[in-house]
Parts: C-alpha cells; structure tokens; sequence
RNA sequence: CGCGGGGUGGAGCAGUUCGGUAGCUCGCCGGGCUCAUAACCCGGAGGUCGUAGGUUCAAAUCCUGCCCCCGCAACCA
C-alpha cells in the first residue's frame, strides 16, 4: 500500500441545523480555519472539515410544525443559514459533510454493523422517567416535587404532572469497558486532551467510571435518524451518529482506491476543535468508539472557552445571542476573524463587548496595522515616486527590525503548534510596533529633506516595506482579505499568490522587488465613525 | 458534602506549576513628531492581587475556613 503523505486535518464541530447561528458558532469556525490556513501557509496539505448535525427529534418537530419534511427543512436551513455562515466568516473549508447524505449514511451503518459484528454492541433495555407531555425521558434534575394532587410524587418541571416509569429495549455501546483503555490513552498521550484544564475535567469524569452509552432509539419514538442496520425498528442516537462524520467525510468504509489513500492521508485528525460543552463526547465517547472500531482516536482535541456576553454566557433566552453578520456588517470579517483570535486565549472563556471591539478595531487594527501599512507606502509615492529602493547598508536599526521579524516568526510558529492562537498573533504584533517604532526614531521624513540622505531614506523605506511584506505573510490566516489588499500593493506580482506564501520564510529578508512599483492602498481598516453603534 | 472555571489599578486580561521588586492592552494625564486612517513615539498617575487566618526571613503565588460570580449536571460553539 503506498504510504500517502500525512495531511493536517483540522474539524469542527457539526452544526445543529435547528440552531441560529450566532458568533459562538462562527468562533469555533474561525479557530479552526485559522489552523487550516496557516499549516496551508507551511506548504502541507490542509483540510478543514465543517458541516451539519440534521437528525434528531427536535428537527422532526420543527419540520412537522412548519409543515414540511424534516430533509426539506435541513435542505433549507442549510442553504439559508450555515452555508452563508461560512461566507460572512471567511471560512476556507476543504468539505462540507451533512449528516443526511448517503456517503454518511452508509458508513455509519458500516462503522455499527463493525461493532455490532465484533461485540462491542449488545441489545439491553433502558428504563428511565418519561413525561408523556413532553414525549420524552426525563433525567432525576428535570423533575422537581409535585404539588397538590402529585403530593409526594417527581413531576416534570415543564407539565408539572408525573412522569411514567417505562422501559424501553435499546442498543448499548460498551461503553464501560474502555474506562481503563482511556485512562491510558489520555496517560500515553498527554496532548490528546487540550488544555490541560479540559483533560483534567476529561480524566476526573473517566476515572469515576463510565457506564454503558445506549446508542439507538425505537421508532416508536420518532423516526428521524440513520436505521440501525440488523434491527429496523430502531434508528441511530444522534450524537453516535454525528460523532462519525469525522471520518465518514473523508472516506470511512468506502472500497475505492481514491477514497482509502485521502482516508489514510487525513486521519487521524491532527485537531479537532470544539466547545468546551461537548468535550465529553469528542474526549470519551468518541475515542472509546475509535479503539473498539480497531482504530485511532484524533491526535488532539481542543476543547475552546466560552463567549461570554455581560459576564454570562451568551443565550437565546437572554436574547444575548449575536448573529455574525450584525460584527460583519460594520467591521467585516477580517475584523471578526482578528478580534476573537486576539483578544481571547483560546481554551478559555472571554468577554465579548461592543466597546472592546471597537476599541481593539481603532487601537490594533486601525491604527497599529493599518496606519503603518498607509504611512509606508504613502512614503515610497512621496519621496521615491512609488518605486521600491533597494536598501543601502543596514545599519543596527535595522538588523533589530530584521531580529523583531525573525523571531516574531519563530515564536508565532511555536505558538500555532501549541493551538495557541492568540499568542500566535501577539507574537507577529510585535513587528507591527517594532515597525512604527522604527519610522519614528528613523524620521524618513527628516531624511528627505537633504539629497545626502538619500541612500538611507531608501534604506528605510525598504526596510519597513519589507516589514510589512512579513506582516502581509504571517497575518494572512487570520486576516485574509487584508493582507490580499497590502500584498497587492508591495507589487508582489511575481512572488505568486499571498496564500501560497510561506510563513516560515517570511523572516527571510530581501524578497520585494527593487524597483519594483509600489501600487496604491486603501485604508486596510477604515476608522468606523458612531462607534456606540451596532446593539 | 454533584463537577468545573473564576474573583489582580476605570475596562479586559497575564502572572499562581518550581514563593523573592505586581506586568500587558485599552482608557486617563503630560510631552515629542508630522510620513500616515486626528494616526505614530516617549513619560506619568492609578492596584493593601475577594475575604479571614496559617506556614515562611519572604505569599497574588503554598495550606485552611468563609463570601461572591459564572458554567455544566438538558441533543445549544
């Protein structure tokens, strides 16, 4: 068999299609795509993988409530909400797996019938408190003591009336025998589980035991889900179901040739991103699931923070939800992409505000990144006709600006292995100060003034362009469309398509064009005027 | 005694693993500069590190009690 190059492979969690989607959901994409395109920026071969969770009850009833089938509702969901999602987000996705489609479908079939065949599957029965009101199981916290007439007795807490014990034959995963192998797993890997608070929240709730995880649901109940191959009176539990679209998007269970060499290529993930509610399932369930399948759980998991809204987590219920577009309208994506990778550390909860946002918008942006860029190239027109210079000898000041960029690029390099993104980006603003440092201290402006200056004006005037040729590099990931406009405007033609700019050889110095034209440039990040609004 | 995260100058955070002058960004005050998106650079003010004890020559950092906030325990990133 040939041994196809190992690919980065980064995921995302599958989107609920009932849900609307809000800037949480457009945070955990950001991450990942910001991986995807910086390992892409490496020269690897990079794959993001997004989509949709469409099966379940819940979409069932919305379906039926808006008269229409439960696919024709995931279709339109899909068509009106994620996939638009994507495009006000700026998401560079290889794939895009639904969970209705057959190559999911099939191979989840095959992945249960695998199990099933080998054991690891057994039929037992599920007895749990069912609140007919609510067509439901309800677990011990949703019910609370009824009153009244239900004096003494647990009633549901939504129809305030008892609930039915009632058993039900169902398909258990055994789950409880990969307590131990887990333990050992998280033991022998000690990055599968990042950050370390997740793993330790992952190992204390393995250690405690697992119980067998019941897989399927009788169609009695509802009917919406993938069947369960040797028994059609039952469907797939969603989230098994779900879980899988990892690997079936990139080939699971299929026989031909093409499709085992990019199975093989791409798993296991090299990252696979998500909130911090639904660690358990990607940290246990899902790794538990690979071992008894004979095969590797993902490399690292990353289990993300919060957006928080006024000191809570953001909620429908508390209308603290916001939609991306209501950012993207006024900042635009760059701005959406920038603000969540810097200002949050990635793996913990962060406070979102307007009033931040604008501020790091004006202060970062605005005036950090996007005056240095206006002021350069301004200069080049003014003094040089818009023509590069070639620099003349360096001298200490400029070898320290050519250190700031090295370096910049090696620790932001360490920090994106680490998944640490925003210390990534800390790492590349270091130039950008570095740089408006420099042309302070320099006085380009001064240096015109007298013909004998000439060669060193030049100097510095490359010297910064060639700054913000680092800059245009290393912030492509996260800034794409930004960058694309600066990258343009170095006159960089030649050089070939910014995202085909490796950030490892950014640092390297001498690579603009002398003599090269120096294009004209928009404000990168316009000052926003009104900055109150947007709530 | 369900599990977990957190309380550090006006705001948002780092620092707590391996105790030893409390750091960063924004905001504020003063100065410099004028190439630039009224932007850029320098300096300054401002904190008894939730609280009460303990250990120690020394604690934001270690130990104990308490208070407060938040999340999970529901198929919501």
């Amino acid at each position: 068999m040939p041994s196809s190059p190992k690919s980065f492979y980064v995921t995302t969690p599958i989107f609920y299609v009932n849900d609307a989607p809000h800037i949480g959901h457009a945070y955990t994409e950001v991450a990942a795509d910001v991986l995807a395109r910086w390992h892409r920026q490496r020269g690897e071969s990079s794959f993001l993988l997004t989509g949709t969770d469409e099966h379940g009850e819940k979409i069932l009833r919305t379906a039926a409530a808006n008269d229409t089938s439960p696919k024709a509702w995931a279709d339109k969901l899909v068509e009106s909400a994620w996939l638009p999602l994507l495009e006000t987000i700026d998401i560079q996705n290889q794939d895009f797996i639904r969970t209705t489609e057959l190559r999911h479908e099939q191979n989840v079939q095959k992945f249960l019938q695998h199990l099933y065949d080998t054991g690891f599957i057994y039929r037992g029965s599920y007895e749990g408190n069912y609140c007919v009101g609510c067509e439901e199981y309800k677990t011990e916290a949703d019910l609370i003591d009824g009153e009244g007439a239900f004096e003494g007795q647990s009633v549901c807490a939504i129809h305030s009336k008892p609930v039915e014990k009632l058993e039900e034959t169902n398909y258990f995963f055994k789950l409880s025998e990969f307590t131990q192998p887990l333990l050992d797993y998280y033991e022998n890997n000690p990055k599968f589980v990042q950050p370390e608070s997740a793993r330790n929240e992952v190992i204390a709730f393995v250690r405690r035991g697992l119980d067998d995880l019941s897989i399927s649901r009788s169609k009695e109940k509802f009917d919406w889900g993938i069947d369960i191959p040797w028994d059609d009176s039952h469907i797939t539990y969603v989230w098994f179901d779900a879980l899988l679209n990892y690997i079936t998007a990139i080939g699971y269970g299929s026989e031909e040739q093409a499709a085992k060499e990019k199975f093989a290529s791409l798993w296991p993930a090299s990252v696979q991103v998500v909130g911090k509610d639904i660690l358990r399932f990607h940290a246990v369930i899902w790794p538990a699931m690979l071992l008894a399948a004979g095969m590797q759980p993902a490399e690292r998991v990353f289990g993300h923070g919060w957006l928080l809204v006024g000191g809570e987590k953001m909620s429908k219920s508390k209308l603290t939800g916001i939609a991306p577009e209501q950012i993207t309208d006024t900042f635009g994506s760059d701005a959406f992409r920038y603000y969540f990778m810097k200002a949050i550390a990635f793996g913990q909860d962060g406070s979102f505000s307007w009033e931040d946002l604008s501020a790091r918008y004006q202060a970062e942006l605005a005036n950090g990144f996007g005056n240095l860029a206006s002021r350069v190239i301004a200069m080049i027109h003014k003094y040089f006709d818009g023509v590069l210079p070639a620099a003349a000898d360096h001298t200490e000041a400029d070898l320290q600006v050519i250190r700031v960029a090295e370096q910049a690029i090696k620790n932001a390099e360490t920090a994106i292995d680490d998944v640490a993104i925003q210390d990534a980006i800390s790492s590349v603003w270091t130039l950008v100060d570095e740089l408006n440092n420099y042309i302070t201290v320099q006085e380009p402006w001064a240096l015109a003034k007298s013909a004998e200056n000439r060669d060193r004006l030049a100097t510095v005037l490359n010297t910064t362009a060639e700054g913000l040729r680092v800059l245009a590099i290393a912030l492509t990931p996260v800034t794409p469309k930004a960058t694309s406009k600066l990258w343009a405007a170095l006159g960089t033609a030649t050089n070939g398509p910014i995202a085909e700019q490796k950030i490892g050889e950014a640092a390297r110095w001498g690579q603009l064009i002398i003599g090269g034209q120096i294009g004209t440039l928009e404000a990168l990040f316009p000052r926003i005027e009104n900055e109150a609004e947007g709530k």
